[in-house]
DNA sequence: ATCAATTTGTGCGTATGTATA
DNA sequence: CTATACATACGCACAAATTGA
């Protein structure tokens, strides 16, 4: 696959399917490292601005993580811990303001959880670090 | 409040807060439209990448929806109808793909609910139109 | 059915700042 | 200290979508 300039479907969106494919093929395992913005704007001969909102879009989807000064790299999902959901309970899933986001350190495209429980107490947990259950009746 | 190019926090984030705050303080309601970007950049002295940049942000953070050829807009989060979490099934939040975004028809910015049932179903839903809900004992 | 005005989308070039190796 | 790499920010230009005259 390449990356047609004349499609009517953005440089960026074309450059992030095909990472993103490779990031799902394995070719890319978590952890290592994106080509740099320098080396995918030679190699497909594209902008600078479409690499880099292509990886800003996987980055926006939790796929990668972006260190300054030192590279993109596929994200490594922590794992998940059960957190029982409390009878009487309820949840709804969200993105955090700039400001959670810093406060529970969490990368972006990470939603969180915010379980209100019975009592009107709110609880909000990090989206990739958590699993919801609830047990077998 | 005003922007200050020499500070540390960017010009886009500052801006982005700036619109933040006249979301939530209610000036601007949920439909309403916000600046356009050349006015934006204009009232405030900045480059229009800055502003471009400050509306992606609250794009992703699911305030606002942009709409090409017209302007962004103060998004109005949609009525969440009560789905009950069943015995035994466990939930995963997380950002949906690109494909999957656009078959979900959902916004940039919203999360999606990934429901497994105790024989191993998987059912996707719209992290903006649901609350999850467990029953009282 | 056109046309023009407005607005956002895409793309390129350039410059400077900051973090890492 | 230097080189590399990403971050921020400005400018300009043109494309594409929407609206309304």
């Amino acid at each position: 696959m390449t990356i047609d300039p004349r499609s009517h479907t953005p440089v960026y969106v074309q450059l992030a399917e095909l990472l993103r494919q490779r990031i799902e093929s394995g070719e890319l395992t978590p952890g290592s490292a994106l080509p740099s913005e320098a080396r995918l704007t030679q190699e497909y001969g594209i902008g600078r601005e479409a690499v880099r909102m292509a990886i800003s879009l996987l980055r926006s989807e939790g796929l990668v993580v972006t260190v300054r000064g030192h590279g993109s790299y596929v994200r490594a999902a922590p794992e998940r811990r059960r957190v029982e959901l409390p009878p009487g309970a309820a949840v709804v899933a969200r993105m955090p303001s700039g400001n959670e986001r810093r406060a529970m350190q969490l990368d972006e495209g990470v939603p969180v959880l915010e379980v209100r429980g019975p009592e009107g107490d709110v609880e909000v947990l990090p989206g990739d670090e958590v699993e919801l259950t609830r047990p077998p009746s």
